[in-house]
DNA sequence: GCCAACGTTGGC
DNA sequence: GCCAACGTTGGC
């Protein structure tokens, strides 16, 4: 068996917040409409893969709790839905583009790990969220860096 | 609201 | 296949 993947999923809370996961327990991650994060979602996400559920254009941006991979990769529906933001037209039934993996809710973080700690936290700055620039929405994660925001945040 | 950084599109 | 123009992301 293939040893776990660690990840960062980024999400407006407004459009869709740490506690809208709670409250639903588990949901797909629709939406997606970049390909090399769709690649991380059909080719390396493995159920039970952690996930590090990052709050972005918030106040404050950040890591606002964990999550579990807990479905595989599955045809992200929005892409045949004319009337969503995510319609494209390019894709059919035979041939979908864009793929969702499920999450399932694991915890709420006391406070958010912001941005700005990250920044601060010199263990932390291989990592590629704090990169000017980085806009990639799924990110992997370093196991050392993951257990790290844990350790920190559980102490 | 601004704007830097990056991805995508489309003309050639 | 290049690259300018355009659109989007996302911190500030």
């Amino acid at each position: 068996m293939a040893s776990k993947n660690y990840w960062l999923m980024k999400s407006e809370p407004d459009e869709f917040s740490i506690e809208d996961l709670k409250k639903k327990t588990e949901e797909l991650w629709i939406g997606v409409r970049n390909y090399q994060a769709r690649n991380f979602m059909t080719k390396s996400m493995m159920i039970g893969d952690e996930v590090l559920f990052y709050h972005s254009n918030a106040k404050p941006s950040g890591i606002a709790g964990l999550a579990v991979v807990s479905g595989l990769a599955q045809v992200d529906p929005l892409q045949f839905d004319k009337k969503s933001e995510y319609f494209d037209k390019r894709a059919t039934h035979e041939k979908p583009i864009w793929y969702c993996v499920k999450i399932k809710y694991k915890k709420t973080f006391p406070k958010i790990f912001s941005l700005e700690e990250i920044k601060k936290d010199k263990a932390l700055s291989k990592m590629l969220v704090v990169k000017r620039g980085m806009r990639l929405s799924i990110q992997p994660v370093d196991k050392k860096d993951y257990e790290h925001i844990l350790s920190v945040v559980g102490g």
